[in-house]
DNA sequence: TTGTAAGCGTTATCAC
DNA sequence: GTGATAACGCTTACAA
């Protein structure tokens, strides 16, 4: 069990301690001779480094912590494959824990990846609330991606969810819609500027908005959709919280013998692999996920790198249409137009 | 920046930085006055201790690293589930990493895992070469999750492959199915069994086999489709490598115009919230992913905690009927009945 | 170019 | 109960 040390490849070697921590870290200034014996003394032993010790030492890092607010979420999965390709060009790598969406628990996950003293913290649609993030932002570099806060301490890689959410509603209304809701992402983060995209968007339309409180996961979708099924007649379109939201909204509205597109269209988020799949083909709002990871490493790894100006990015999305958008039968719940 | 230490709490508070240290692992040998003064201190400093000096002091980790294969498999999002919830209530914390299904960047994340000197790892599906899997082994404990390897130095958790292929294949050839290929999960972790299952299955039903080359992701799924359609006329069922594959075989069936289950039946392997979604309903092969995840994280602990006997676990698989799956048409290529 | 010695923030073993 | 003091594995001036 117990690993070689340093101390181990530096007797074998025939050297000292310190010779052996600069070709480790490949100085340029060793001896050929003196480097090759340490590097055959370290393979024979199967020495690797101890980063937790160099970390203590040297008071840096290569580590890059990720908090993946749900790992069942494939938009997240996106992100990570930026967030992966960036930060290993940069030659960081990266320690991901999750909080499956809980406050408390992605909060203990923070502290978790705090406690390893990381280069900086990415934080992919974090729930928890602003305080924890500034605390955090107090002790290494933060990225948050997904979420938005108030502060500029903190780097910001989002998409604009207003222009999203409203892109959706133009899309449904140039269709003929006029009874069109809204499934809400409740706590999640950009929860509030695609409700308010699709407020704003609605009443442009002349048209009366229904926000339906849900959240960013499936079965909240299809319990969302049971209790508006129950309370009142079905809209003839939805604009849901997410993709994954939209697939819980698309199977209770056919478990309650409604059809889709046909009796009522449904828009996604995220554009996910979900979205694209051909069973599912979901009309869906593009988020450059992959682009979004790769921009919050580099802002992360910049600030690492000394300073680095405050990062703000809002990036547009775009509307992806597939089959499960269609023009409204003469049926549904008459809209009463506003004004 | 520079976090406070067990130093600054031990000067506000009055007290030694071993008290401090006392205190911190709430040990019951310190009275409570002077505990009290120690805890406002470090809550007024915001102190947290830290986690790799800590380990680096006492020889022990709280730590147990994991590699998931793909983050973009729901699958393994489940036996993170089980995994996360048993190793938070025996007090140990989870620390990620992903190697995107690539043997050389698996290693290189196995390696980053362990030179956190975790008190433990466990491997979700991973496609290293064994010989990676004895080394990590000689480190500290490692559980492999849904992957074999020949050694008592491991723990393993699997489901029984071969069964649950063959469970898909009387399946099929209950209702009536003769011509059945399979989807071959490639250099993928349990691809073996899974397809040494449905070969048995097809001799002992006198059915001549069809192993196609593919791999456990839905764009996999779709290539090797569309070349088996190339190259000849289509089987009336296909036992898929997994979920994630089948969607990618379903996409490509229906791009080519065939319909399933009409013309083609389609079984996946994993029962995923993939494969749960109404608009899917795809047939599948269900492991039991969370407890796949728990018996893991348990495994893991017990050999932590002191020896804990070699635990292999098989697990047994179960058929899921949905709608992917019907009697064939009398169409589709003749099978050549072997005997 | 290479070796010596002093930390890094914590735990652990002793005395007091 | 509480407080020095020596590790832990490594980096880093500084000296040789």
């Amino acid at each position: 069990m117990g690993r070689p040390t340093m101390e181990d490849v530096a007797r074998r070697a025939g050297v000292s301690r310190a010779l052996v921590s600069l070709v480790m870290r490949n100085s340029p200034q060793v001896s050929p001779g003196r480097r090759e014996a340490v590097l055959q003394a370290a393979a024979e032993l199967g020495y690797a480094p101890h980063a937790m010790a160099r970390s203590l030492a040297s008071h840096t890092s290569t580590v890059l912590g990720v908090l993946v607010s749900d790992l069942h979420n494939a938009f997240f999965a996106e992100v990570v494959d930026g967030l992966d390709a960036a930060a290993r060009a940069a030659g960081f790598e990266l320690v991901f824990n999750t909080g499956c969406r809980d406050a408390a628990r992605e909060q203990k996950a923070v502290a978790s990846l705090l406690s390893f003293r990381p280069a900086g913290v990415a934080l992919l649609g974090p729930v928890v609330p602003a305080a924890t993030i500034a605390t955090a932002a107090a002790t290494c570099p933060v990225v948050l991606v997904a979420r938005t806060v108030r502060s500029t301490a903190v780097d910001l890689v989002n998409d604009d969810g207003r222009t999203g959410s409203a892109l959706a509603v133009d899309h449904l209304a140039a269709l003929g819609h006029t009874a069109i809701a809204h499934f809400d992402g409740g706590a999640g983060s950009q929860a509030a500027p695609r409700r308010r995209g699709y407020q704003e968007a609605m009443s442009r339309h002349g048209l009366e908005a229904l926000v339906v409180p849900s959240e960013y996961t499936d079965t909240a979708g299809a319990r969302s959709t049971r209790e508006l099924l129950a309370a009142r007649p079905a809209p003839t379109a939805i604009v849901a919280a997410n993709d994954y939201n939209a697939v819980g909204v698309i199977a209770a509205l056919e478990e309650a013998g409604l059809r889709v597109p046909e009796d009522v269209s449904v828009v996604g988020y995220d554009n996910t692999g979900l979205a694209a799949m051909h069973h599912v083909g979901l009309t869906t709002v593009h988020q450059p996920a992959v682009d979004m990871g790769r921009l919050a490493a580099e802002a992360l790894i910049a600030r690492v790198r000394g300073g680095g100006s405050p990062v703000h990015r809002l990036l547009q999305p775009s509307l992806v249409v597939r089959s499960t958008t269609a023009p409204p039968r003469a049926c549904g719940f008459t809209a009463s137009t506003a004004r």
